[in-house]
DNA sequence: TTTACTGCAAACTGTTTGCAGTAAA
DNA sequence: TTTACTGCAAACAGTTTGCAGTAAA
């Protein structure tokens, strides 16, 4: 705990237990991409009661903190991922919604020259593949 | 008005005034992407009474027609073109809101390795680029 | 002790739906 | 004349917000 509390400081954010609670969560499943119900969920199946409307403000701050990602796979529900170093893309399989990260430089690069041939300076993008994974298309 | 009510019988879709009147709207303004509110405003503009709700139901029923395509490049708003030939993917000005299309084979076929490469196989996929466009950067 | 934060309930936004009436075939 | 469609109002889902009380610093 004394860690979470830590990286809430270091961004400025006061030590509360709600923030280090989803803090610790995430930190916990590295490499999920949860719902803030989900977060919701899991938290209070650990006995921790934390109210929803603060997880989102939490994961909202944790956001503009640039501890967490926040993508948008479906057209409903936000995700979050605690932010690595690296970026990445996403593959989300359609029918057991694993996800899957991976790099590619040349995408990225691609990307940038055919921005650059419209006159267009990138900001930010997004780029995801709906996919049928392995296991899924093995179990037919 | 007789090209669309035979483009709305040859889908299976009775060639009443509401969609016929959303589907000159979007052939007269192709290359547009509009939202459900967008189609709205701009057929009361021009005189048109429809319902929103019935707005949703004839874009959803020509996206299940295939006549058009659904994006969504923000988190809150769903917006519709006329369905192309070809496949693109989308520019979308973070300042202005014009859209730019574009495609590229290679980072098609790069998509393909990938998930190839992690057993995958595509069903679907979203590339958004958020630039700042030429225009925008100038002025600046 | 001060001020940022949380819980609660209510609001909000884009979208969908049930139903009774209307218009296309 | 039949049946699909529309308008209306109410519901919906995920998310945000105002406010009064609570806890971190």
């Amino acid at each position: 705990m004394q860690y979470e509390t830590d990286e809430l400081k270091k961004v400025g954010l006061k030590a509360t237990l709600p923030r280090i609670h989803v803090l610790q969560l995430l930190l916990s499943n590295e490499g999920e991409h949860m719902s803030a119900e989900v977060v919701y969920r899991k938290l209070h199946e650990s006995g921790v009661d934390v109210n929803l409307a603060t997880i989102y403000r939490v994961l909202t701050q944790f956001e503009e903190a640039e501890l967490v990602e926040r993508h948008q796979f479906d057209a409903t529900t936000s995700v979050f991922e605690l932010k690595q170093d690296d970026h990445h893309d996403h593959m989300v399989c359609v029918r057991c919604h694993q996800v899957i990260e991976y790099v590619n430089a040349e995408i990225e690069a691609l990307q940038e020259s055919i921005a650059k041939q419209h006159g267009c300076e990138i900001v930010d993008h997004k780029h995801v593949m709906y996919v049928i994974c392995h296991e899924c298309s093995v179990k037919k």
